[in-house]
DNA sequence: CTGATGATCAACCATATGGTTTATAATATC
DNA sequence: GATATTATAAACCATATGGTTGATCATCAG
């Protein structure tokens, strides 16, 4: 059990390693599904070489696929984020003595990503 | 700056990518200031490969080191998880629809079935 | 000074990673 | 059927990674 997700874990970590493959997850998030070579589109990289890319994705559990003719759609499974989230959030404690410069952090990147989604 | 910044996530997260390293981190929490070879002792490796992982996160930023002697101590310097942090805590709305659905759900219930109910 | 200890460095090895090119499979379109 | 489009697969390449062994350096204890 601890083990799978250790090894969860470092599947998770190694994708997000990546700022391409982060930019992607960042793109599925915005726009939502996407092909694989729309995800492609922004970057001077061959097509197979996203592909890979989104394999990476797929494997860590952080993309799904739906293919349809000879398409493949992609999607973004964050759940898989909530494990990582969770590891890092047990040393928030050993960072928030600087309370102030966390919080500063985590209101622009909110106020950067989400809009409108106050009730 | 965001360069900078994509750099910094693309270390970070390769660091914390494996269990070991991971692990250790963990131990600097916990018990706080540790020598390398403390560090090293739970792990069927050799020193000098123990000191890698050491410095692999020290060129993460994630430990900071204080020789004294012959003795490099080490502790957490869990603040540059704070971006990684961020990054990954833009996804939660991805992963909480389902449980805000769940509360909203529950809390229609809740007024309907019992006033003046407590959360 | 001698020897043991804590740690790094250098060289090496096997495998993984990020990328390419070329080929192939599947599906649209003409 | 012929051809173009979407995507993967396979082979390859350069570099990175995780680990080892052996040498070296610095320091502490006799």
């Amino acid at each position: 059990m601890v083990d799978h997700q250790e090894a969860t874990l470092d599947t998770v970590f190694q994708a997000l390693a990546d700022s391409t493959r982060r930019a992607m997850l960042r793109t599925l998030a915005e726009d939502g599904e996407k092909s694989v070579s729309a995800l492609a589109s922004p970057y001077s990289m061959t097509l197979a070489g996203a592909s890979k890319h989104v394999k990476v994705l797929e494997a860590a559990g952080l993309v799904r696929r739906r293919v349809e003719g000879r398409i493949h759609y992609c999607r973004l499974e964050a759940a898989r984020m909530a494990e990582a989230e969770a590891w890092l959030r047990y040393y928030e404690r050993f960072w928030t003595r600087r309370l102030d410069t966390l919080e500063a952090l985590l209101k622009a990147e909110d106020e950067q990503a989400g809009e409108g989604k106050r009730l």
